[in-house]
DNA sequence: CTCAACCAAGCAAGCGCTTGGTTGAGAGAA
DNA sequence: TTCTCTCAACCAAGCGCTTGCTTGGTTGAG
């Protein structure tokens, strides 16, 4: 979506958040609905409204600019998470703010863009990259197991802990493809199914 | 990993199967590794051992290949989900059959290429082609919702059979990032620990 | 006067795909 | 058997276009 031509004033990106920050977002944008590799650099410049060579002016190349969204995404979200967990009472209050936080981040308007790139781009950086992101997203994880490991304590949830955490990753992540917040399933009825899904029976309402 | 050039014979792709089979292999295993927009024909070409031109003796089209592929898979998964079903006795083992059948497509080594693409390669067609691959998508999903539906009148399972099985399918879909079956996980206990979250409490030993 | 932010132009590389020609297995007639 | 014709399968070369990125210069706020 290229915007029209404006007359050179140097104040394409003095909007809130500093240039760096819009053309983050406008790439995260372009990426989620086209893929990173069918976006170009000609596309994040039309969609910010400056050629596609100043990118180069903020960012050192376009797996740079990827690697900087998934950097804040993972950022953000683990603070999120943090946050939810420490200010749940009980383990089933907690275990449900981590089902809760994910979907919200996966589905989320302001969070999905960057919530799908972490999961369905991950091949489009180099190796180092993938590094520097998978220990960044380890401490994420953390949070999550800590969690699942005083639930499965507590009697709450059977079976492995690893594999919980994966089964429900998926089923989380997944529901980008499908859920429909304006549709008529509301968010916390779809945390409340998912956290029955996780825990034994019975044990939620 | 491009071939040692061969004196030209004219016998490149008369192995098993014909041409076009082998290249739809390993067009197929390029795709899952690398990604369909990060697989040249270039690629292609040196994994099946002929120049990239020739490739469009075959196909039409690059997209093609990858249409070819997709539509090869569900045909092929719609075949063996049905036959697994239809060979099940009774609820739980039909669930049991869906679950497995997937989760080997999933992770199989002789499947897992096909099933990410399907999985993951989405938006890298036309809406057209789309359309035509949803098509066929929808009588494999049909056979899902038959058993679930039968499943939850007799109190096997609980909630929404529409959500459940997006739940499910994310659960299983992801195990393609995780799963190793050289691993100590094996697939018959994944896919017990996957029934358990289906089923309401107590009902799975 | 400085400098972050930008433009205009374009380069080198790589892309999907086309073109015109070559090869050898197989079919049919003598 | 031998000759001739056909045709699926392939090659060698390269076209036209797009890509990520570079370069040298310009602008205006501080």
């Amino acid at each position: 979506m290229p915007q029209p031509d404006r007359a050179f004033d140097g104040t394409a990106l003095t909007g809130t958040g500093g240039p760096r920050q819009r053309l983050l977002d406008c790439a995260a944008q372009l990426f989620r609905e086209k893929g990173y590799e069918r976006t170009t650099v000609r596309d994040i410049g039309a969609a910010v409204g400056i050629q596609s060579g100043s990118i180069f002016h903020h960012f050192s190349s376009k797996e740079d600019i990827l690697k900087a969204v998934m950097s804040e995404a993972l950022i953000y979200f683990t603070g999120e998470l943090r946050a939810a967990i420490e200010s749940a009472n009980g383990v089933e209050a907690r275990l449900r703010a981590c089902i809760h936080s994910e979907l919200q981040f996966t589905v989320g308007d302001d969070t999905t863009a960057m919530m799908s790139l972490l999961i369905t781009e991950w091949r489009s950086l180099c190796e180092t990259n993938q590094h520097d992101i998978l220990d960044h997203r380890a401490i994420y994880e953390q949070l999550w197991m800590d969690v699942l490991a005083e639930a499965q304590a507590s009697g709450l949830i059977a079976g492995d802990t690893f594999v919980l955490r994966r089964l429900l990753a998926g089923a989380i992540h997944w529901t980008s493809t499908w859920y429909d917040f304006r549709g008529a399933l509301s968010l916390e009825e779809l945390s409340r199914q998912t956290l029955k899904l996780a825990c034994v029976g019975g044990t939620i309402d």
